[in-house]
DNA sequence: ATAGGGTTAG
């Protein structure tokens, strides 16, 4: 090795490596450069322990410390930096800490502390970071810009807001906000915690937006379900000219999903494909996902099949379409292969596959996974696991033992899992464990529209008036108000939104007159025998359902034979399956309505999307 | 030459 003798050059070439992100073939070329016999100085350290902390390899790691002691380049700042940083991204911040602290004061560099704040960070040792920062501060060392990119992801959820806001305060009296990073970071921050009107007022204001701060934004959106102003500043951001990336690709797929919007998703999927942003398998995976919960199951099971190396999310997406679609055997078949190729299911995992067996039916099985999810894969039951098992005992009719379920749980039950009781209550017609359940329910999330109706919905099936009028009258105490119900279908890559008993479509006359002709076609096929009160029925009061108005539109604008997919914002009010059934018979089409309630923007029953786009 | 950071899927 003649030619690369001498430190100097050999580390050139790990920096060159290390920029390229080529970390695999640095550490190559760290042990290549041992062989040799060459020996490693303060400035080949950085490269090598980067390379182990982005690889997370902390034997690698701890060996390269080793070497440090062994060279005595120790007791140099950087190198310390290095060692610290690497430590905590392999998840072991103790030994970072311990570096830390017997190292003596005057060698503690701003640099120093910026690595162990980012450090605790990282690892969620959020109070431990904060104290740090404390420390530095009485210590007299200058913090920067970068100290802040550490600390301020130390807010994570709405309680820490108050504490977010006086750092960005801080940032600002110092002049560190103006970094365009500690931006991106503020903005990101708002969005965890929730806050995204702030954020987006942020955003609005930042002089220079980059790639990241438009990221961030649209992926703040996703996130927190506003998946209609995902799509609005995607086109925003195309409309300005800045190119987007495979991270902006995946929020606007998560969105397409959210919304059932396919043919926008297959137009992304042509602009990813024109880019060359195939074989991202963070785009595959959105992909799969896009396309299973659109429908589109063998769209999306090509691309799983032809995925190379399949992750868990990959089959966990694939699954739990299958799931959504009434595919439970399938989406069991999918797991158990999964699990036979040796991936772990974690707890999304096993969400997917317990829902997928409660929507078809496949009791036994789920509770089969409930109990092996614990005593195999040693993963504790969440309340959304809960849910999925009461969900899968009550559609059962086996309402006490979900009760008992529930009773039993040693975490405490949300309002999805008195809810998930509160519908199997409804299918059953159990009055009185509904009214059980959605006292706990109405506790725990008081302005959830949904679940009043739900429970007023029990009590007119059984004709319990004064039940109805109790429900009614409880909402008006509490300043509630059912908004009106809506369902919306896609077409030609535009969503059509229907409120029940809307007028603003501009087909508004001939999905009415649609709807006469379909509704005299009901009539005329429900039999002579007591046929008024079937009629009632069939027609559901004969309100103007939003789900109507929905299918007359799809059956003026699309071609005979084409499915007509709608997607309905309460499950549970003025249910017109009946005549939707109907409909789909008289005029030999495939209706199916979804439930939104899985749909973010359709959270409490209320639709936050309210224009067509 | 060397250290610290912001956006991504189920």
């Amino acid at each position: 090795m003649c030619g690369m003798s001498g430190g100097s050059s050999w580390n050139t070439r790990l920096r060159e490596l290390a920029k390229e992100g080529l970390f695999k073939e640095g550490l190559q070329l760290y042990r290549q450069m041992l062989r040799s016999g060459d020996s490693p100085n303060a400035f080949s350290f950085p490269f090598a322990l980067k390379a182990c902390a982005a690889l997370s390899l902390p034997l690698s790691g701890a060996q390269l410390h080793c070497h440090v002691v062994k060279t005595g380049c120790d007791p140099e700042p950087f190198v310390q930096t290095s060692l610290i940083s690497m430590y905590c991204k392999c998840s072991l911040v103790e030994n970072a800490r311990r570096l830390f602290q017997q190292s003596p004061q005057s060698r503690r560099l701003t640099v120093c502390y910026n690595a162990l704040i980012a450090g605790y960070s990282l690892n969620s040792q959020f109070s431990a970071a904060l104290l740090l920062f404390r420390a530095m501060r009485r210590a007299g060392v200058m913090f920067n810009a970068i100290t802040m990119l550490g600390l301020i992801p130390v807010c994570t959820v709405p309680l820490d807001l108050d504490f977010g806001m006086s750092l960005h305060a801080c940032n600002v009296k110092c002049g560190v906000d103006a970094d365009p990073s500690v931006g991106n970071c503020l903005l990101t921050m708002y969005v965890r915690c929730g806050s995204v009107d702030v954020a987006r007022k942020l955003f609005d204001a930042m002089p220079e937006k980059g790639l990241i701060t438009w990221n961030a934004m649209i992926s703040g959106y996703a996130q927190n379900g506003l998946a209609s102003h995902v799509l609005d500043l995607y086109h925003k951001m195309e409309s300005v000219g800045m190119d987007p990336d495979p991270v902006t690709f995946v929020s606007v797929l998560s969105s397409c999903a959210h919304l059932g919007a396919q043919s926008v998703g297959r137009d992304i999927e042509w602009r990813i494909l024109s880019r060359g942003f195939d074989f991202n398998p963070f785009l595959t995976n959105a992909l799969i996902n896009m396309y299973a919960r659109c429908g589109n199951l063998a769209r999306a099971r090509m691309l799983f099949d032809e995925m190379p190396e399949k992750t868990l999310v990959s089959w966990t997406a694939i699954l739990a379409g299958y799931g959504m679609h009434g595919q439970g055997e399938t989406a069991v078949h999918l797991f158990n292969e999964m699990c036979g190729v040796g991936i772990q299911p974690d707890g999304a995992a096993f969400v997917s596959v317990l829902s997928a067996c409660s929507h078809a039916g496949l009791t036994d099985k789920g509770l089969e996974y409930f109990s092996e999810m614990k005593r195999i894969y040693g993963i504790n039951p969440g309340p959304e696991h809960y849910a999925c098992v009461v969900d899968l005992l009550g559609r059962a009719g086996q309402l006490e033992e979900a009760r008992e379920l529930i009773y039993s749980m040693p975490v405490k039950p949300d309002g999805a899992v008195w809810g998930a009781l509160l519908g199997a209550c409804k299918i059953h017609r159990n009055v009185e464990l509904a009214e059980l359940a959605f006292e706990r329910v109405v506790e725990l999330e008081p302005t959830n529209v949904g679940y009043y109706v739900l429970l007023s919905n029990i009590y007119s099936e059984v004709e319990n008036l004064e039940g109805v009028a109790k429900v009614r009258i409880m909402m008006r105490m509490r300043n509630l108000r059912k908004g009106p119900g809506c369902s919306y279908m896609e077409l030609k890559k535009k969503v059509h939104l229907f409120l029940a008993g809307g007028r603003d479509h501009p087909q508004a006359k001939e999905i009415y007159s649609m709807l006469d002709g379909l509704e005299d076609l009901v009539k005329d096929s429900v039999g002579s025998k007591n046929k008024e009160r079937r009629v009632e029925e069939v027609l559901a009061g004969t309100g103007v359902h939003s789900e109507k108005l929905a299918i007359a539109f799809g059956l003026l604008n699309t071609q005979p034979g084409t499915e007509l997919v709608v997607i309905k914002n309460l499950r549970v009010c003025g249910d017109c399956h009946v005549f939707i059934k109907m409909v789909s018979k008289i005029v030999d089409r495939k209706i199916v309505v979804r439930d939104a309630s899985r749909f973010h923007h359709f959270r409490n029953g209320v639709c936050s999307c309210n224009d067509y786009w």
